[in-house]
Order: structure tokens, then sequence, then C-alpha cells
DNA sequence: TCAAAAGTGTTATCGTTACACCCATGA
DNA sequence: TCATGGGTGTAACGATAACACTTTTGA
């Protein structure tokens, strides 16, 4: 039972919008291999653990929140051989998207996390390949999906939810289409009757998630 | 090293139309676990092997077929501690459309495989949850990307593409705006000249695949 | 009163749907 | 000639994009 056998690890793409910016959490390795460089936050499988469990106790662990204040989903899996050097290691990628979190890193064994722009070079392992990964399907999510709003606290506004998509899509898009557009849309947002204050301009009326699980229309990217 | 250590599967999703059916090749186990079931085929990684060249060996070893003239991908990783009685094994699903092979099932260790519907009951292990996975896949794939003439033998009728969207959505759909859709979509399809004859009717034109990676605009199930 | 952001109305355009209609073949 | 499926035309409808305009706040 020794042959064709393997390390099995999950790795997390977690991304946030902070700073206004498209961000992932990444931790700089303290050993080797790689030492020094970024890299996903990720552990080991453990033995009476499903893939999926593996996946929410990692989150924990580095970021000290609940999933249920996001989204995650698993993404894909990677076992190229010398992927690792240290073995033949194949690693089950999960996706997470997440609102700007006030205590941030909490954790952790991860002494040295931090929330990095997508475009970091010199990653360990195959990470950029994973990471490109995960954003696009987040890119491509945003289309179909209500997920925009698990970028969002638990209460947004609709300018909240537009730059979620303008940051994730490096794109503008007219407000007052998107206002339209989201208002419209079967169950993707609710208002909860409450209003903002912002520091210029007129109040935003504040919603919350609504219970659709696919867009409908769709919200293309342009 | 033994700790947090797994067997790695490939597990293959394979479908096709066949007999105006969608079906999905699955193998009768003619060992236990599960002996006497229906299974989707599959089988270990090995140790110098990249996931993608185990689960393109695997299509060629059960179908004799090269994959280039369907369509393989990775489809999701199921990993449920206790799903395999034998031990813990991490399997990685792939899923592959492919056009109805006049030389089915060639290979084979698979003595007993069968292009079955899909909707084949009590399968081994957790088959039927990534048959149901690869399902689905297959249904939202078909609306934004060209990958119903994976389907498709190299040279087809809009007819024959059609009968593609209807048997994978399992619904009907209008000929003439069907028509007008597919051919008026940027690169899906291209004339090939030919046109071919059926038994009754007007000999419709022949196509074959465009070089389009997205389908736009794309077709949304009714 | 002004700047800035929220939100509504209007119009041109495009894609979809439903269906009338014509075309090309085998029997 | 008729039945059958291939393929085009067209009009009503709905979604989108561009942008003029009104609303509500802080400074």
């Amino acid at each position: 039972m020794t042959l064709n056998m393997a390390a099995v690890t999950v790795d997390l793409v977690l991304l946030t919008i902070r700073q206004a910016d498209l961000r992932v959490l990444l931790i700089r390795r303290g050993i080797p291999p790689f030492e020094g460089r970024w890299a996903l936050p990720g552990g080991f499988v453990h033995d009476d653990e499903d893939l999926d469990e593996a996946a929410i106790r990692e989150l924990r662990e580095e970021t000290g929140i609940d999933p249920s204040a996001g989204h995650l989903e698993q993404l894909a899996t990677y076992g190229t051989p010398g992927r690792d050097p240290r073995g033949r290691v194949v690693t089950v990628a999960y996706l997470a998207l997440l609102p700007d979190l006030p205590a941030p890193v909490a954790g952790s064994d991860a002494a040295h996390a931090e929330w990095r722009p997508i475009d970091e070079p010199d990653l360990a392992f195959d990470h950029h390949r994973i990471l490109a990964d995960g954003v696009e399907r987040a890119r491509a999510k945003l289309e179909y999906t209500p997920l925009a709003t698990a970028f969002c606290p638990p209460e947004f506004t609709v300018a909240d939810l537009r730059l979620v998509y303008e940051k994730v899509w490096h794109t503008t898009l007219d407000p007052r289409n998107f206002h339209r557009k989201v208002t419209s849309a079967d169950d993707f947002i609710e208002p909860t009757g409450h209003s903002a204050t912002r520091e210029r301009g007129r109040p935003a009326q504040l919603f919350r998630r609504g219970p659709a699980t696919l867009l409908h229309p769709p919200l293309l990217r342009p």
C-alpha cells in the first residue's frame, strides 16, 4: 500500500477587497523550501478529516473567521510530480471570497501573513498558477452568481458592491445602470431599511445578501 | 512521512450522446468492494505522472480514443474519509465530453464497460455524487462555451449540435432560432462547404468547430 | 450655494422569442 | 405531389448602454 501514495494538503486562495484593491492573503515562508518567499496559506489534511473540513480549519487558523462570513469553495487540485521538492504532494486548492476583516490574520502559525496585491511575483511552489486560477474563477463567478456580496460586510451600499465588481474585474462601471441592474435582479440584494452617510453626497440605502444562488439576468464583464 | 498520506486515484466521468440520449461510461465491478455494482472508470495515479496525464492515460485505456477528439477537464476532488472501505483514497475526478465512438470501449482491463443512462442507480463508492457534479458541470458549460461541439464528430450539422443541447439540457429548442444563434455566434462553428443528406428533408450544411473558447453571446438554458 | 454622491427617467440599440414562410430533397 | 427537415424574414418584447436629470447630504 505504499505505491501511488502522496501527501495531501489544502492550499487557500483568500481574496478580499482592501484599501480599494483586490488582495490575497500570503505568508512569508520561514523554512525551506522557498524560505523567505511568499506562499499561499495551507497545510496537511488530517487522517480523519474531509477535504472541505480541512479547508475550513485552515481558514479559521489563518484568519480567525468563520467561512459563513464569506464564501469558500473547492478550486482545483494540483499534483505535478516535483511541484514540492520534498516529495509527492498533491494539493487541493480552495478559493475564499471574504469581507475586509477588522481583525486580520488572527491565528496563527502564520507569523508573517499579509494581504498582498494579486500580482505579487516570485511565489513559492506552483502558487502563482493556483492564484491565477483562483482570480479567474472569482472573475467568472461574479458574472453569474451573487458571490460579489461575499466580499461585503453584512450591510453594504450599492456603491460598495459596485466597487467589488470594479476591483475584481479591473474596470469601471456606470453607477446609474449598475444600481438599476443589481436592485432589479431577482433576490440578489434586499434593502435593510437603514441608510449610511459617507463623507460626501447623499446617504445611501443599506442592503443585505438576498437568497439568490444564481444571478438572473447575469452581469457580464464589459 | 507516513502520516497524512493517501492513495490518489483519478476517476472519469465520460459523457456522450448515444442512441439519442446522454450517456455515461460505467464499468461493472468484478471484485470487492462493491462487487457487481456499476462504477466510474478510474485508476491509480502513477508515481511519476501528473494528474492530467493519468486522466489521459485512463481515457485511452478505457475507450481507446485520444482526448483531442473531445474535451477533457478536471472536475473536482473527493476525499471524504471512509469513501473507500479499503483505506484513505483521494480521487481527482475528470470530466470528458466525447463524440459517439464507432469503436467503443476498446481497451481494456474493463471487461464489462457500457454506455449507461445518467440516472443509473446504485453506483459504487460516492460515484453517484461525482456523476451528478459532472453532469451539472456539462450543463453549465454548454451555456458559456462552445464545448457542445466536443460531443460531435469532426463534421456535423446544426441539427446534430441542437440535439446535443436538447439531450444534455433535457429540453427542446426552436430549430429556426437555434440555427440563427449558433451560425451568428462569433467563431463557434465554421462551414466546411460540404453538405449531408439524411433520410428525409433538405440536405444540411456541414460545420466544424471554430476557434472560439467562449460563446458570445451565450446560449442560456430555457 | 456648491460639490459630490445617490438614485430615476428616457431613448436607441441589440438580442431573444414566436412563428409565418420558403427551399431542397426522397418517396 | 407530398411529407420532412433545412433555413430565412419579421415583429413584439425585454435587456443594455449612454446620458440628462433630480435628490440629499456635508462643507
